[in-house]
DNA sequence: ATTTCCATCGAACGTTAGTTAGAAAATTTT
DNA sequence: AAAATTTTCTAACTAACGTTCGATGGAAAT
């Protein structure tokens, strides 16, 4: 539910025996920001995505975002965060619903179609934390790195366990694979249109691609 | 040498019996404005690459900038257009290259080499025509959109024909196969490192898993 | 040595960015 | 309904942006 409630520090002034009073509108507002943020961080990118912008967008005036957030930089954190933590945790929830003992095919294949469903139908925030990631600060780069690395960790072990017991080539480098793979999946964010194919149909290519290539079977 | 003189109108106000005149140190400036702006636009991004600081990187004064380009934006066009410019005719070049009657499945593996070889060694440039063009704004999205769609149009052909020719397996669509491909290959400006692999090593496994696939072959 | 042109500088312009703070409006609590 | 609190607005500030332009340095031409 409040899937950024364990990044909301400044809200939160060191009470914790405090209870969130009561306000309610505040939730809605702050969502709304986010809403706009990440629609016009994945369009124009982080330099060029303006407070004032986004408080048109969202239905309020410029100022009134700092009674939510503490700066421009802790909204495109939250957008950042909200991302990639959508991609982490739908593949890593559908591997874990998997059976105990799955083959190993077909576990890359579960975790190709939640990595393209989660990463398409989230929309603007998956696209921004992919998109905009490469050209924001330094700083808080960082602050989302502790989730990406622990993506990446993710998906070698799912590739290396793949390998070490033979369901995929021993002659591919998976360092080499993993990224040529995610890059792949990756990309659709900036070409995929949903009023022309469902998601299934480009997950199942893509898997039916990754195992088999591209060429026909010697027949 | 002046691989930007095609693209070259605002400099050629209309006088084609007039010689360039001497200016040489000219030319110099401008190739270094253009390196460093390609540099930050990578970093950075559009909206916070900056006049002052391309001037910073490239040694002279902000206000310097406009005796070589009339604006911002025409910087930006320059670098980008210099950047798809170069992967389009390096691949296009390499596949004429090819003796005629070459088999398809050569062809194709050609192209993705030089695509990949293009995307990694022209730097800055190409990783910033892939990752800053889906966030300039429309007005000059459209300016390098030709070349663009040429590019598409020629892997698209490629892949067709080979498709057509029985080389590619008919279960495929190529219109999802060409997105995959080139996204896989286009996101390697993100994660390649040229100090750990030769951009070879990463051509040839992206060949052999577009080619066969990631599975064992069922012996 | 002087003139001529090329290239750069330096300081300023108007605009817009992120941000702040006190007043005003909504909303909730009593 | 009044009081207390939460949320938004308004108006301003400073800094930095793209851009302009006259003055200035330096190299080539006379």
């Amino acid at each position: 539910m409040n899937d950024l409630g364990d990044l909301g520090d400044p809200g939160d002034p060191g009470d914790p025996g405090a209870p969130p009073r009561r306000g309610r509108k505040s939730e809605i507002s702050r969502g709304q920001i986010l809403d706009a943020a990440a629609r016009m961080l994945r369009r124009q990118g982080y330099g060029n995505t303006t407070l004032r912008k986004i408080a048109e967008v969202a239905g309020i005036q410029a100022g009134s975002i700092y009674y939510h957030f503490a700066s421009k930089d802790e909204i495109m954190d939250a957008v950042l965060e909200r991302g990639v933590r959508a991609v982490y945790e739908a593949v890593r929830d559908s591997l874990a619903a998997l059976p105990a003992g799955a083959p190993h095919q077909r576990r890359i294949e579960v975790a190709v179609v939640a990595h393209l469903q989660a990463l398409l139908s989230h929309g603007d925030y998956t696209s921004t934390s992919i998109r905009t990631y490469g050209e924001v600060p330094l700083a808080f780069q960082q602050k989302s790195q502790p989730l990406r690395d622990a993506y990446v960790v993710l998906w070698q072990d799912l590739l290396g366990a793949a390998q070490a017991a033979g369901a995929i080539r021993a002659d591919l480098d998976v360092r080499v694979l993993r990224p040529l793979l995610l890059g792949s999946l990756n990309w659709t964010v900036e070409w995929y249109d949903p009023s022309q194919r469902p998601v299934e149909e480009i997950a199942a290519q893509a898997v039916e691609m990754l195992f088999h290539g591209v060429l026909p079977a010697e027949t």
